[in-house]
DNA sequence: CGGGTTATTGAGGGGCGTCAACAACCGTGG
DNA sequence: CCACGGTTGTTGACGCCCCTCAATAACCCG
């Protein structure tokens, strides 16, 4: 967990959720504000219900957004990467609606909410862009609640390794990726369990969709992949 | 369908998501602005995909959000009743994102998105109680994707049953209600299919935990129907 | 290498979706 | 007013999907 400062201004994020527009002279201002913090796989960076005092962004990496479900069963609502922000919407006693924990070493940029909230108070652009943000936010959740209320299990885990793919940069050219998963967790993002994940993942080999083993996973037919996700825009 | 327009100084709407803290001044420029508009039962309010100039808030009755799911399948996302907005969250494209329709007859108040911008533009509090009212949104999706991927059938539909009724005024003075949805409308609530849903109101009266009879419905022991829908804060 | 975690695979059974038949309800028109 | 057809609700039978349990294999890290 370093703390080393990555200017702003030679950050490599080219989509970020809510710094698109801004404009020189307010990059200028967060970049003396913000701190910078690694952390390690499988290490926690918000607990659901605490309070925090700022805001995250992803600057590299992937983390995962989880929530203590019914019974203390956990939900995996989606996973994050570069560019998007995070804890920026605490409730009405200030405490965090979800978890983050990094998935794969990730770098996070922190700014404290008294630099955020100034930030926005001062730029109309700014405000627009975490509205637009959260609004897409609203969007995911919306396609998560008809994926796990309507779908089958095949169709639910095709769904799940389709957006886990998506968080992984150069996940189109072919190669293997290794991801660190374990089929529990993509079980609570695909809303079931952990042997459904194995045999489907296998079936899905057998099917010549997909090359799996154990944590590397290979995409073969993402065409027919997306065909049984049958899941247009989104998530 | 008719357009009495009702002022904002006699709104007899007590919680309002986003005017809560409006002053004097506030509600005289929308007063001037709105127009109001009463839809009958099952009449269409806001169509998903459509554009939309405007934002809606409910001012009597109550109406079902729901979207066109997996396959065309509706779900119901939840219900709405006075003082909650609607149509204030279009995507990057203005379209709406969620169809709107009336349950019971429902009085809807309207200001075009010029004016409700403008407000906005001009009032901190009020994008404060905007953000507040889109986070309380996210937090209820939450509450549903865990119901949806991890409730039982008898618990979602337990659920469900608790949703409609705080939807309804005077619900909890022992009085039978006539909720005018039918049990396909619980079911692309709950997540379930309309027999099952039958079938599980049907026990639940077996149990004597509500009187239900085709559409009048009375609770009776409200303490063991929250255990079933173990389901503290929330949806 | 060894012990603990994680993954795989199969067997078993119950929850729940589907189908079907019947009953109840509701508005319409004769 | 009753007849009537269409919609909606109820109930049961059936069967399959998928959760659970368990045993074995593979993996990972010290």
């Amino acid at each position: 967990m370093n703390n080393e400062i990555k200017s702003c201004f030679i950050c490599n994020v080219t989509e970020c959720s809510i710094f698109k527009k801004s404009n020189l002279e307010f990059l200028k201002l967060i970049d003396g504000k913000k701190t910078c913090i690694t952390y390690n796989k499988n290490q926690p960076i918000i607990f659901e219900g605490s309070r925090l005092d700022g805001v995250y962004m992803i600057n590299s990496g992937i983390a995962k957004v989880h929530v203590k479900g019914y019974k203390g069963r956990p939900l995996i609502l989606r996973l994050i990467k570069p560019g998007d922000i995070s804890g920026h919407l605490p409730d009405g006693q200030n405490r965090q609606p979800v978890s983050v924990t990094a998935v794969e070493e990730t770098g996070m940029c922190f700014i404290e909410n008294k630099e955020f909230d100034a930030m926005l108070e001062n730029s109309v652009s700014a405000r627009q862009e975490l509205m637009d943000a959260v609004k897409q936010e609203l969007k995911q959740l919306e396609m998560r609640a008809i994926q796990l209320a309507q779908m089958n299990v095949r169709e639910k885990i095709a769904s799940a390794i389709l957006h886990i793919l998506k968080s992984y940069p150069n996940n189109n050219n072919g190669k293997a990726i290794h991801i660190n998963l374990s089929r529990q967790d993509i079980a609570d993002l695909a809303g079931t369990t952990k042997e459904q994940v194995s045999k489907t993942i296998s079936d899905f080999g057998k099917e010549n969709l997909i090359e799996a083993k154990g944590r590397s996973l290979k995409l073969i037919d993402y065409k027919k992949m997306e065909t049984i996700a049958d899941f247009y825009k989104g998530f």
